[in-house]
This record gives C-alpha cells, sequence and structure tokens, in this order.
DNA sequence: AGGGCCTTGTGAACTTGTGCACGAGCCAAC
DNA sequence: GTTGGCTCGTGCACAAGTTCACAAGGCCCT
C-alpha cells in the first residue's frame, strides 16, 4: 500500500466502526498492544481480514508485535473523521424521531442531536428530551446556524423522499434513512439506510426454510 | 434455473423486501402487471438484477409483458415466509426496547410484539404500549407458550452476549441486535445487527473525506 | 399466418470482497 | 551477532455479486 491516500473498500469502512469500539473496549482494561488474531475475535471476523482492512489506513502494526492500541485508535479516529462531533439533525417528531433523540448513544459517540424537526406545526414548539421541536421551514438556517452535515429521517414513508430533497436543497449530504421506502439523492449524497421491517423479513426467509427444509 | 429450491443469494434475499413492500404500492395503484425497469425504479436497483433476483423464485414474469403484481407478490411472501405472522419477543425494556414495542412498523408487516422482556426486576409488571413486562427467566416458557421464533435484543452492550446465550437454550434461532456489540450465536441461528452509531461514522467517514479531497 | 415489437431469463464478462499462505521485519535471549 | 519465535503486510487464487448483451418467447396487429 503505497500511495497515502489510496481509496479504502466499502466493506472495509463498514468495519473500521466494529475495530473501533473493539479498541476503545482495550483501552478501557489497560491493553497496550493487540495483535491481529485478538482484534479479531473481538470484531467477529478473522485475522487476515483484520489485516488487509488495517493495511489500508497505513502501516501501523509492529510485526512480531502487533499494533499499539491507542496509536491504532487515534489513526482509526482519524481516518474516520471522528475527531470532532458531528451534531445531527432529526427530522419526524413521531415516536421514532422522539425515540432516537432521547437515545443516548448518539451523543455518547459523537453525534449530538442538534435539532429535532417536524412538518407538522402543532408538534412544533413543543419539547422532547430537553429541546425544542422545530419546523421544517427553519431547517435550512438551523443547519447552517448549528453546522449541521448530518441528517436522520425518521418520517412516514410518504413524507421521506420530500425531506430528502429538503435536505439537498439545505446541502446536506449525508443521511441516515429509517423510513421504510426507497429514497433518491443527488450524486456526491451518502445515503443509508435502517430498515427494520426489512431486517425481520430476511430473518422470517431464513427460518421459513429451516423450518421446510430439515436442519 | 432449473431447480425448484435453488439456493437464493444472500444480497438477493436482502433486496427481497424492498421488491415486495413496491409490488405492495402496486397492488394499492391497481397495477396489474409491472416490468422489471419499472420495478427496478421504484426499488432503487437495475433491471436486470431484479430479473436475475426474481428469476431465483421461478419463471414467473411473461416476455413481452412483465409480472403479474399480484401473483408475483403472492410468490414472494411465500418466499419469505411471510404468509402468517411472526411473534416477535423484544428483550430489554429501556429506552430503545419500549420505543421498538410501541413502533407499529412491526405488527403492520406482520411481526407482533408478543412479549416484552427486561431483566430488571423493577421494571417487571410495568406496563407498556399495553402490554405487561416479563422477566427474562419467564422467557422459556413465553416462547414456547406464544410459538415466538424470532428476538429482538435491545439492551445495552454488556448484557448482549447473555441474552444470546438464554434465547439460544430457549431454541430462538433468528435474533436481531440492537445493541452495540458483537454477539456470537451457535451454528444454524440467523443473526443480524442493525448498528446506529456505526451507521452515523460510516457517513462521518465519507463526510469527512469530502470535506477534505474536494467534492 | 406472419411480422414487428416488447420484455423476460440467462450465459458470460467483469468487479468486488475474502481467505490463504508466506516472505519480511521486529524483538528477545543467549 | 546470530538464532528463534512471533506477527504484520500482501500477492494470489477463489468466491460472491453485478452488469451487459442477446436469444427466446409471448402478444398484437394486419
Amino acid at each position: 500500500m503505497s500511495d497515502r491516500t489510496r481509496r479504502i473498500p466499502e466493506a472495509t469502512v463498514a468495519r473500521l466502526p466494529v475495530y473501533l469500539r473493539s479498541l476503545a473496549e482495550l483501552v478501557v482494561d489497560k491493553t497496550a498492544t493487540v495483535s491481529s488474531e485478538r482484534l479479531a475475535e473481538m470484531a467477529g471476523v478473522n485475522a487476515a481480514k483484520v489485516r488487509k482492512d488495517l493495511s489500508y489506513l497505513g502501516s501501523y502494526g509492529t510485526r512480531g508485535v502487533g499494533y499499539d492500541v491507542e496509536y491504532l485508535a487515534f489513526q482509526m479516529s482519524r481516518e474516520l473523521g471522528l475527531t470532532h462531533d458531528w451534531p445531527v439533525v432529526i427530522i419526524g417528531a413521531g415516536n421514532l424521531g422522539q425515540a432516537l433523540a432521547n437515545y443516548g448513544g448518539f451523543r455518547d459517540r459523537g453525534f449530538p442531536v442538534a435539532a429535532l424537526i417536524d412538518a407538522n406545526r402543532e408538534k412544533v414548539g413543543g419539547h422532547v428530551h430537553g429541546g425544542p421541536v422545530d419546523h421544517i421551514d427553519d431547517l435550512p438556517r438551523l443547519a447552517k446556524e448549528l453546522g449541521i452535515a448530518i441528517a436522520v429521517i425518521a418520517t412516514p414513508a410518504g413524507a421521506a423522499q420530500s425531506v430528502a430533497d429538503v435536505l439537498a436543497a439545505a446541502g446536506i449530504r449525508s443521511i441516515l434513512n429509517f423510513a421504510p421506502t426507497v429514497i433518491t439523492v443527488p450524486e456526491g449524497t451518502s445515503l443509508r439506510k435502517v430498515d427494520l421491517a426489512l431486517e425481520l423479513q430476511v430473518l422470517s426467509f431464513y427460518q421459513a426454510h429451516r423450518n421446510t427444509e430439515g436442519v
């Protein structure tokens, strides 16, 4: 791996946060160095994959020894852009949106919920989780004022695409979509989706096939 | 595709629910037939992929015409095992667990929340979303009585592995894990994970690289 | 009955991801 | 300084997934 900034494969990017979480545990345990084998075990993958993945970040290991936990964690944080917080906006103050706003896991990992937004004026002005609910018309202004670069769509399916359009217009180029529908975003915008029902349906598929086809 | 029961690739299985959702929309619109191209557009993939994916289910299309919407939807539901409801149990009656229990999207899609479970006796006996909270010691009995085959882990990370072990002992072989940690399950158990912070970290990666590397 | 027009189903090429196996490099001990 | 043991980094072969391109087959019109 010669180049300082070669492209990191998508599959690798998706695993980096898992490694980082494992490294965080090792830091707590005051473990100074870790081998690819140990890290693989913690992350639930195999050691060769760990080494290949980490090699995309650079040559941060020491042969015969392993990886320096703190140094690797730092490099990985840097690569993932986690050296500073990323304030996020949640669109949709319904069941799901409120739950996400209350869920501490976001803030703890560097993604404070800077704004909660709804299209329904009846919800606007209310308070959830100690924060106000703002109207979607204020989104462009809030995004700019609060430096928001990442949005979470937690609206019903029907509203998701129009929300995505508003986000695009507001210059937000990273979107996490919880609405159970396909949305399209402009080229250059990152889109990831979390579809709870879909996951259950996939489980249903394998469960059903286990039942009917033996074993 | 000769064999009636050839193995369906994982990547295809993960897309079937998306197609099914698109078909459901077409049923509402009273559209009788649909081409792979139209379906591809709705599902956000390309047409060749749709045709290949659907071919794993069988030859349900008509050349020159397309696919019969209702018939295809039925066949797909059957393949996914969605011809009957799958009661699920949610483990963890904290923030996330309660939100998931209240989230109507599960029941609407055939996954009624049959039980909500916690390890903390102080929460047990309480009511959430009109349903009681039961203790984890009752899990094996409840699973058997209610015919539960799918479990959702919504506990803190530290408790997830021991919950997984209890689930395995109770004979549950389909698990959806929301806890931000890697868990291991016995061979033959399906495990899928939803990691909210991980998704945001992946977005952070691409956002950071957009900022530093131009475009 | 035949021709033109569509759209499916699928072989084949290509891309992406995975895992093995081994050389290269580092440390420690003597 | 040399030897032995350990672990990283990576070339290579293989597997999985995607996309192309086109023959096969069905419908409709004349």
